[in-house]
DNA sequence: CAGAAACCTGGCCGATCGGTCAGTACGGTG
DNA sequence: CACCGTACTGACCGATCGGCCAGGTTTCTG
C-alpha cells in the first residue's frame, strides 16, 4: 500500500471514530510517522484528504441512482438488495456521512453526500406519500445506515460475519417496505 | 424565559445543527446579543452549558429503564410508547446524541448517554439474541431516533403534526418488534 | 440612601488549529 | 558529474479556540 493510501486509511479511521474536526492533521501524521507538512504535502488540504476518502463511495451511489433513472422503474429488491451491499461496501464511510454529514455540509464533499441522499429520499416519493409512508422509508433506510454507522459503538455485533449480517438487513428492509409505493414494484 | 433559559435554547439550537465543536461561545454570544464573557459567567465552561441542555433528556431515559427494571418485565407496547414520547419530548436533544455521540465520548455528560444507550440495548438482550433479532431492535431504534434527527435536513417531514408522527412510528416500530424477544412480552 | 448581589464587558492568556515556505535528503537519468 | 522530481521536515504564520480576570453597570434589598 502506497504511504498516500496508507495516509488515507489512517485519517478514514479517525474521521469515522472521533469526527473530522476532532481530528487534527497533527494527530494523522503522529499515527503515520511523519510530519503534519508532509501530510499536507500528499493531500493539499485537510477537506481534500475527506474528499478522497468520502468521494468513491459516492460515486458509487450516484451510479446507483442513475441506473435506477435509467431504467424508469425498479424492482423493489434489486434496489434494497444494491443499496445495503452499497452500505456494506463502504462501511467505514458510513458513520462519516451519517454522523457528521449535518455539521459538514458547508464542506462541498458533503454537501454532495447531503444532495445525493435527498435524491434518494425523491426517488421513493416521500415527499407525496403519507405520513406513515414517509416515515416508513425514513426509519428503514435511516435505521441502516445507522445500525452500521453504531455498531462497534454500542457492541451490537463486531464479530458477526458480513452475510449473516447481509441477509438480516435485507429480511428487515423487505419487512418494512413491502406495504409502500406500488410503483417501484 | 429567564437569560439563562434563553441561553441554553439558542446554544441547543446551533449544536443541534452545527454541532458542539463546531459552534464557539462566540457564536453563542452573538445570536443572544451579548459577550463571550457573559455566556461564561452562565454557565461555567462550554462543556457545563452541553451538560445542562442534555441532561434533563438524559434523565427521562434514566427514569424510563428504572421504572423497567422495576416492573420485572413490562408490555412491548407499554415501552413503545414512552420511548417514542420520550425521543418526540425531546426532539431537538436527539440529534445531538445521535450525530454526536461518538465524537464527544469523552465529555462526561455524551458519556452518561452511551451508557443509557447500551443499557437500553442489553435490557433488550441484544448480546443474546440472534443477528436477525439484534438488528431488528438496532434499525427499529437507531431509525426512529435517526429519522427524527435527520428529520428536517432531508425535508422529510417539517410540517407534519407531532401526532400524526407519533402514531405513524409506534405502528412502524409495532410491525418491526412484534416478533420479538418473548420476555418483554 | 447605601451596600450587596447579579449581570455584563473588553482585554488578555496559552494552546491549538490549518496552512505556507524554504530547505534537505535521495534515488533515478542524461 | 549535474540535474530533477519525489518525499519529507522544522520553523513559522494568522486566526480562533475556551477560559480568566479586573472592573464597570444595573438591579434588588435593607
Amino acid at each position: 500500500m502506497s504511504r498516500h493510501d496508507e495516509l488515507r486509511a489512517i485519517a478514514l479511521a479517525e474521521f469515522a471514530m472521533a469526527g473530522f474536526a476532532a481530528t487534527s492533521l497533527q494527530r494523522i501524521a503522529d499515527l503515520a510517522g511523519m510530519s503534519k507538512a508532509s501530510v499536507l504535502y500528499h493531500f493539499e488540504s485537510k477537506e481534500r484528504l475527506l474528499a478522497e476518502i468520502v468521494n468513491p463511495a459516492l460515486d458509487d451511489l450516484d451510479m446507483l441512482i442513475v441506473s435506477i433513472d435509467q431504467a424508469g422503474a425498479l424492482r423493489h429488491s434489486d434496489f434494497v438488495e444494491r443499496f445495503v451491499d452499497l452500505l456494506l461496501t463502504h462501511r467505514q464511510v458510513v458513520p462519516l456521512v451519517i454522523n457528521q454529514g449535518a455539521t459538514l455540509d458547508d464542506v462541498p464533499v458533503m454537501h454532495r453526500a447531503t444532495l445525493l441522499m435527498r435524491r434518494i429520499s425523491e426517488l421513493f416519493r416521500l415527499a407525496s406519500g403519507s405520513t406513515l409512508e414517509k416515515l416508513r422509508f425514513g426509519v428503514a433506510f435511516g435505521g441502516v445506515a445507522y445500525t452500521l454507522a453504531a455498531a462497534e459503538r454500542l457492541g451490537l455485533n463486531g464479530e458477526i460475519p458480513i452475510d449473516e449480517v447481509r441477509s438480516a438487513l435485507l429480511e428487515i428492509l423487505h419487512d418494512l417496505l413491502v406495504p409502500a409505493d406500488p410503483r417501484i414494484a
